[in-house]
DNA sequence: GTCAATATGAAATATTAATTCCAATCCGCA
DNA sequence: TGCGGATTGGAATTAATATTTCATATTGAC
């Protein structure tokens, strides 16, 4: 008691810049070991956030017991609530703004106004678009437009809150004078219209959760007929991954219970202007 | 050897896409609840990374022993291992995501391979939100929500590009349980259902330029009905503004002469729910 | 140089979390 | 419908990890 008291009023950092600014702050009165192992933290956060309290202390070439007192000194009961600050720090960089977006969903909900509402949904897209660029994968994007590209016609199926998505591709395949059919339910003819698909032909398809049953439907049935399909969904176990060549598994973050659509349209509009590239390149090479 | 062999000789995956490609590829023979902790594990990555064996299986609804089971059919030797895998994933991915976005629309704009396109449509997409959050006027949008709210109908009305943000507007619409008509083209039967329009309901126009003549045509028709308009369009001098009584003027980003309809897209689905969430307060005042 | 205060190391202990085990249940098959 | 194997749930066990304790060392003041 009595000389610690500065340590106690002391409020703990919660997030780690705040932690940092701490730690930098006090350095010079720091004893050694102690010094030792702070600068190690700022040094290696990820071996904070990741390793044992044993493991890292021999790392940075102390005690266990040193760490925890370094903690302790900073305020935290022990060395397992410093470290939550290093983790937290990790799930922060990769979806920043999710926290925003927690933010507006609360504001939202107690009536921050309309405005809070929009800025919901641009947060959930951006979200979204941060997502699949990271997530996106090369070779499945590449593999997706050689298939495509050499399609004789194209067919796009989708239904309910995809069907925008399909509708945009119809509409910039026919842009790029490339031959597609929307696989439409106005006259109920769908299965005649898939049944004319072959395997020269190739199939786009779009289903989230919770899947349209026509929509899988559909699919498995031009799938039979061994037409070749790339998929774009929301899970690795959605029933149109088991049918399709190639699959893209695109996360859209939600809000107010509607998914955003950002990724999955940035998505179809790459994947359509990218089969029109590849067409033209192809045209090219024949004629020269 | 005997039975047991094939899990025995396989290797164990130690970067996280061979896991999942792993993971994937057994789905189909996993047992029911090892398969659910599989799209679990997939589907919240950072979840594994971080979290116990306890409460990773909380969230999954499952058991712990099952999750244990689950790593030791993929070859670790129990949960610890296959965590390792899950955290290695989060050291690797080290850059933020404005620093990315700013690399790859450079890269975008000096052309590499089709990669390029997909990120030169994330980039305009996340310009385009970020234009329409800085530009959308507050008023404007208020007014717009409380004109939708207190239509009898909602009338959408967009063709060719604008097309799929109409059609998810009638979708999102539809499930928010708001009577809405979207304007389709395919009986030709267009001027014959805006005829059934009248001054209490209202008309949610999107067009860009170059305007769609019908759309043109069949908003002035509309207008002429003494129907109130709400227009999203790219410019004030849009002939579509004159016949607005609340416009939003979006400018759209575009690559490689292809629009985005991202941040359309966010403000339809921002009105929309705006809309229905105004009419909830509505019917609770009513009520209360 | 001696004393008190502080810091450190190392082992003991308490806590928490992973793993194993066994009974109950489900599922396919005759 | 009853049998056998596979799967699952939940408690018991074991392993690991954090924390505490205490003896020892270091530092700085007088």
């Amino acid at each position: 008691m009595g000389v610690g008291g500065a340590t106690m009023d002391e409020r703990v950092p919660r997030d780690f810049e705040t932690l940092r600014a701490t730690i930098l702050d006090r350095r010079a009165s720091l004893p050694k070991r102690i010094a030792q192992i702070a600068a190690y933290a700022l040094d290696n956060p990820d071996d904070i956030a990741f390793g044992t309290a044993a493991s890292i202390a021999a790392s940075a070439g102390v005690q266990p017991s040193t760490l925890i007192r370094f903690a302790q000194q900073l305020g935290f009961d022990g060395f397992t609530s410093l470290q939550q600050v290093f983790r937290e720090r990790l799930r922060e960089r990769n979806s920043s703004y999710d926290e925003r977006l927690a933010a507006l969903r609360a504001k939202a909900e107690d009536g921050g106004g309309h405005r809070a509402i929009f800025d919901g949904f641009v947060a959930a897209a951006s979200t979204s678009l941060g997502d699949i660029s990271r997530s996106l994968n090369d070779a499945h994007f590449e593999e997706a437009v050689a298939l495509l590209a050499k399609a004789e016609t194209i067919y796009v199926l989708a239904k309910r809150r995809s069907y925008p998505v399909a509708s945009y591709i119809a509409y910039a395949l026919g842009k790029l004078k490339i031959r597609n059919q929307l696989v439409e339910s106005a006259a109920g003819l769908n299965a005649e219209m898939i049944g004319f698909a072959t395997p020269r032909d190739a199939v786009i398809a779009i289903s989230f959760s919770p899947y349209a049953p026509a929509t899988i439907e559909e699919t498995r049935s031009i799938a039979e007929q061994g037409v070749p399909i790339v998929a774009i969904t929301d899970s690795s176990f959605s029933p149109l991954a088991q049918f399709a060549k190639v699959w893209f598994e695109v996360a859209e973050a939600d809000f107010g219970g509607f998914r955003s659509i950002s990724a999955t349209m940035a998505l179809a509009m790459a994947l359509t202007v990218a089969v029109g590239e590849k067409r033209r390149e192809a045209g090219r090479r024949r004629k020269g």
